[in-house]
RNA sequence: GGGGGGAUGGGCCAACCUGGUAUGCUUCCAGCUUUGGGAGCUGGCGAUUUGAGUUCAAAUCUCAGUCCCCCCA
């Protein structure tokens, strides 16, 4: 099967289900079901998510899916935040409501309350990798809305500011990690006031641009301060033995990962994965049934290389194809050809082909880096071609990443919103740039608007 | 939030207007012959989205629900 990019939308359905990601057939609204190929990808980009959590400093627990009405209701914005959206269990526990988790900070903070007490727990720093439940009323999309999603939430809570914000820049940089092994380039936003999440005292969200030109958060931090140690009874005692509320961050990433990695990478042919992200990353095809195709593989898998051997009986073209839909970075074919001159041929999933001696397959990670980086150069290209600054409002709506000055009123950003995009906010970690705005001319600064999905 | 379109074996589709035995391709399964870019032949399994209504009779007409897709805000 050939796909089509230029549709992106139909192209985006089709290989989720050709390449065997997703299964769209589960008749409950926006909750399609992660095929063995697919979640073994989610699974690969989590568990190297989840590896640099706790190379900093992080520890993963698991909360319980259940909380009670008096729970969310406990920070307010919380509530006005998430409660059209919660699914609400038809069962009650002692006379309270129980809701399925939307997020799961009142959860967590709950146990926080008894976990926290003196300065010495201190900085605390906890990660789960669960789905939330969200009855989302919009249109959903699989891997880009759902009613159920998969993530990893991180939550921490420290005695200072400071302290926090420092987290705030390590969870910024941890998710950067992230999108640079999968090749994906993405601007860091502080999100406008009436954008940022609820209880939160700012909001930092990561946009990236898909091939159609809309922008998809995939990433979020926020800095909470006190708003929910208060409510929820995070105190500890300081130096000076007086019980103050602790300062806490959160931040998440989602499946969106992966719908971005399909999005950014993929072409006609089907899926195309950077080699860190792939379960499988070298598809061995034989033409000929010799003990040297084993010893090929096993070579291969000692050298730590996630590998197999197509021994299927199909013909080889339709190997080709499968394994390209499926986005195996690399593809060895070996036949009597090869064999011949000890040597095996080499296809990369981006096109590079060459003949490698099986003497030399020990050098093959130079291939694997030259061909992530092209991946991550093409992305940033696209990103770099589809950013601009527009002078006036009729200017913004071209689709990509556009700047200009906002003053930072709301009745400004409807202006904007007229248009068809909306503002996502200055870059986080850059001088603000003084602009005037675009809708009333006023003293303003640069922000970046998006058409979003 | 508003509007529009759609749903028939695993996938794509015909029949629907004009009610009466559900079409073809593909996938899948079995067998044989094949195997350096999607193999051929033979045979086989498998479907009218759900609920109600009209009718002697509903895939087809009517109403409602569910899910999917598209457009606008």
């Amino acid at each position: 099967m050939q796909f089509s990019k230029s549709n992106f939308s139909e192209w985006f359905t089709d290989v989720l289900s050709e390449a065997g990601i997703m299964d769209i057939r589960y008749p409950v609204k926006g909750m399609p079901v992660y095929m063995p190929w697919g979640f073994a990808i989610l699974r690969k980009i989590f568990s190297y998510l989840e590896g640099q959590l706790e190379d900093a400093g992080h520890e993963q627990a698991l909360f319980p899916l259940l909380l009670t009405d008096n729970l969310l209701a406990k920070e307010s914005h919380m509530l006005e935040g998430f409660s059209p959206e919660v699914f609400w269990v038809d069962a009650e526990d002692d006379g309270r409501k129980l809701a399925i988790r939307p997020t799961s900070e009142t959860i967590m903070y709950t146990m926080y309350s008894l976990w926290v007490q003196s300065y010495k727990d201190l900085p605390l720093r906890i990660h789960q990798t669960v789905t939330c439940y969200r009855q989302e009323t919009k249109a959903t999309r699989p891997l880009i809305r759902g009613r159920e999603f998969y993530w990893n939430e991180a939550h921490t809570v420290h005695a200072t500011r400071e302290d926090a914000e420092k987290q705030i820049a390590a969870g910024v940089d941890i998710y950067s990690k992230v999108y640079n092994m999968l090749g994906i380039s993405f601007l860091p936003f502080v999100r406008p006031e009436f954008d940022k999440f609820p209880g939160a005292e700012y909001s930092i969200a990561f946009d990236t641009l898909l091939p159609d030109g809309k922008s998809l958060q995939i990433a979020t931090v926020h800095y909470l301060g006190t708003n929910f140690s208060k409510p929820y009874a995070i105190l500890y005692k300081n130096e000076k033995n007086e019980r103050v509320p602790a300062y806490q961050t959160c931040y998440g990433i989602s499946m969106r990962a992966l719908a971005a990695v399909v999005a950014v990478h993929g072409d006609d042919s089907g899926l195309v994965l950077p080699s860190k992200s792939a379960p499988i990353q070298i598809i061995i095809i034989p033409f000929t049934k010799s003990p040297e195709i084993g010893e090929i593989e096993f070579k291969l898998k000692s050298f730590g290389y996630r590998c197999r051997v197509d021994d299927s009986g199909r013909r080889a073209g339709d190997k080709f194809y499968h394994w390209e839909a499926k986005g195996v970075p690399m593809r060895i074919e070996v036949g009597e050809r090869e064999l011949k001159g000890n040597s095996v041929k080499i296809a990369m999933r981006n096109g590079e082909k060459q003949v490698v001696k099986i003497s030399e397959l020990d050098k093959i990670g130079s291939l694997f880096e030259k061909y992530d980086k092209s991946l991550g150069e093409a992305h940033a290209d696209f990103i770099e071609k589809n950013t601009y600054s527009a002078g006036s409002l009729s200017e913004i709506k071209k689709g990509g990443f556009v700047k200009f000055g906002w003053c930072g009123d709301d009745e400004c950003a409807g202006k904007v919103k007229e248009q068809g995009v909306e503002i996502r906010g200055e870059i986080y970690g850059k001088k603000p740039v003084k602009l005037k705005c675009i809708a009333c001319g006023k003293d303003g600064k640069e922000v970046y608007a998006v058409h979003p999905y």
